[in-house]
DNA sequence: ATGAAAGCGCTAACAT
DNA sequence: ATGTTAGCGCTTTCAT
């Protein structure tokens, strides 16, 4: 700059005014000195700039070190073909979030957090953003306590969490909500009654709100109520989802004395819902597990939805390539990437220490074919 | 930092220390100071960080403010529901990159180009990475021209361009092998003849080596090589493809005096290639215009692939979800960015100034539905 | 193992 | 409309 400044015969302040301001400058003087610029190949150091004025311009997520094994190795293996099927949540918060910081002239830093520690990803992001978006339960708690007292943090699809992190924004999905709503559609408009819910780890919010809204339905629909899943997998994977529908089948299987799956509907076996009976309908707590499980119910030849109905959540993409395509609840993941950049680019408009903002964003039923309703 | 020193009594390099080297400062020192820091919500800046240090930890991404106009529409017609089915190129690259940039400990910075000036995204993004890669034809040739010269800029996809770039690294797609391979697939193992080539403007590099390629596959097949792509449309835009249907049918009906398309298999009744004559195949440059095409035929009441083959290029997801699922030549999306990151991390390593690379990535040709292939 | 001091390249008052 | 002058918060020699 100070050359820039030197070759166009002015001083750093009006080669700085040229670039911030360009109308505070006199046409020829500013001629003058883009051409210098030019000539010396200056470009504006983004760094000195954000430490001068102390904000960068720049908007960050984080998100977690997405991996599940299975979808890695189907991903590998389908890499040439399938690529996009595999995209993921963080693909389209990502999306979401770069289109709205673009409109409010931001650029959009990412990075998925490694390990925790003073020089983790988190604090890296931290320290090159004006303000930024959490996947939930990405970041260790305690470093996100500490970044949030210096920068506008929101915390994406995942319930307000551990007591130490309510003073941040915040959106999350209509778990409970979307899962209630398709319970009520399997009870009610399909008239199944012998459901199962096959859950994941108690530590994952999402997991256990969609469970209460099953359960909700189940009440409303006037079916016996679980104080638990009936099942719970650690990780809500394929592999998982695959190993819990032969559980469940094998158990179905001992306990009725009967070795195949049920053929007909609705033949009314046992005492009602629970172990000990073929289910009607399996509800998975993510599509993951439900598509593991459409693998497991291939390879022991029952038929979906005839045999049983099998329904996952999120809406993944691959969850409509899956064959009998997966009924499902939609996240609108694009649109909470959104929502989170307007949510940052309003504290950063001067509401900075307003109360904290919670949104709720609403989900869909996508009624599919393992659940015998159309090819959409 | 200057609060964080003082209050575990101690000077600001070691503060600095802690985090950048641990392990050069006493157990008990680093302890007091994190605490400190703690207490205090301390979170470096990445600014004042990057200007002393010249150098950042981050890479970037242009990429060109995708609008077909078209696509839009749909995607938020079908926002609800298939929104990763919109799922664009640069979505895919930014995942490659992403990846390979967590692997060299980077992060990524991703900006859509807007205007160009001096307050563009690129210079924004260039003056807060170490290094970043663009998607062609995304920015004005002399902003990049300034720009290489003071950091790693790697091209993507598009060939070599303006002469002036040619000092850049770049990474392109094999636009002509791919065409020439589909082309032959539908000569010799279809046994088509009758093909027309819909191109897109003469200044779209792409569609040139695939036209090229195209020819290639003609001259070796044996049949009449046209000097020109039979039609060009400007924006290679789905509407487009659907007029260039409309026109080349009209022109056909036209001049054979025979209202319908041909209805049999290779009937033959014209000169060979060529207007005038009904097409066993039209061949489209990208996929975008292959789905116009596709609601072209199915208005007119011409059945694919029996009435004619239709083939795309690039393998946009959306290819795989329209009816007949279109055949077409997958781009390595996902691993032209993870190139990226490797071409820039070498160039930053080190071997700032060796020649400048050139990679040409293998595509493969996807035979699906839409030129008679299964559904695969 | 720790401290002192000199910038890194820019912005933002405040002058002129 | 342009120039002067302090920093912004850190890294980095070089000492100790």
């Amino acid at each position: 700059m100070y050359d820039v400044a030197e070759r166009s015969g002015v001083s750093i302040a009006t080669v700085s005014r040229v670039y911030r301001n360009p109308d505070s400058v006199r046409e020829t003087t500013r001629e003058r000195v883009l051409a210098a610029a030019r000539e010396l190949g200056y470009v504006p150091s983004g760094n000195a700039r954000g430490l001068a004025s102390r904000s960068t311009g720049v908007l960050g997520l984080c998100f977690p070190d997405y991996s599940d094994p299975d979808t890695e190795i189907e991903a590998a293996a389908a890499d040439a073909d399938d690529d996009h099927a595999f995209m993921l949540y963080s693909d389209q918060i990502i999306r979401g979030m770069e289109r709205a910081a673009r409109r409010h002239g931001y650029a959009l830093l990412i990075a998925a957090s490694l390990k925790g520690g003073p020089e983790s990803q988190v604090a890296k992001v931290a320290g090159r953003v004006d303000g930024f978006a959490v996947l939930a339960r990405t970041v260790p708690t305690e470093d996100l306590d500490i970044i949030s007292r210096r920068l506008p943090v929101v915390m994406l699809a995942g319930p307000r969490e551990n007591d130490e992190l309510d003073h941040l924004d915040h959106i999350e999905v209509a778990n409970a909500d979307g899962q209630r709503e398709l319970t009520r559609h399997l009870i009610e408009d399909h008239g199944l009654r012998r459901l199962v819910f096959i859950g994941g780890a108690k530590s994952s919010p999402d997991a256990e709100a969609r469970f209460r809204g099953y359960q909700e339905a189940c009440r409303a629909g006037g079916l016996p109520v679980r104080e638990e899943p009936d099942l719970r997998t650690e990780m809500m994977t394929q592999a998982e989802g695959e190993r819990a529908t032969d559980a469940l089948l094998d158990q179905a299987a001992e306990e009725s004395g009967d070795g195949g799956p049920g053929s007909g509907t609705g033949s009314g076996t046992g005492s009602g819902t629970g172990s000990g009976t073929v289910p009607e309908a399996m509800i998975f707590a993510n599509d993951q597990m439900a598509v593991g499980a459409l693998h497991a119910l291939e390879r022991r030849g029952v038929r979906v939805p005839d045999d049983v109905v099998v329904t996952g959540f999120d809406g993944i993409p691959l969850s409509r390539l899956v064959r009998p395509a997966l009924t499902t609840v939609r996240q609108p993941m694009r649109q909470l990437g959104e929502e989170a950049v307007e949510l940052l680019v309003r504290r950063l408009g001067g509401e900075r220490d307003r109360e904290p903002v919670s949104l709720m964003l609403p989900v869909t039923v996508a009624r599919r074919a393992s659940c015998g309703c159309g090819e959409r």
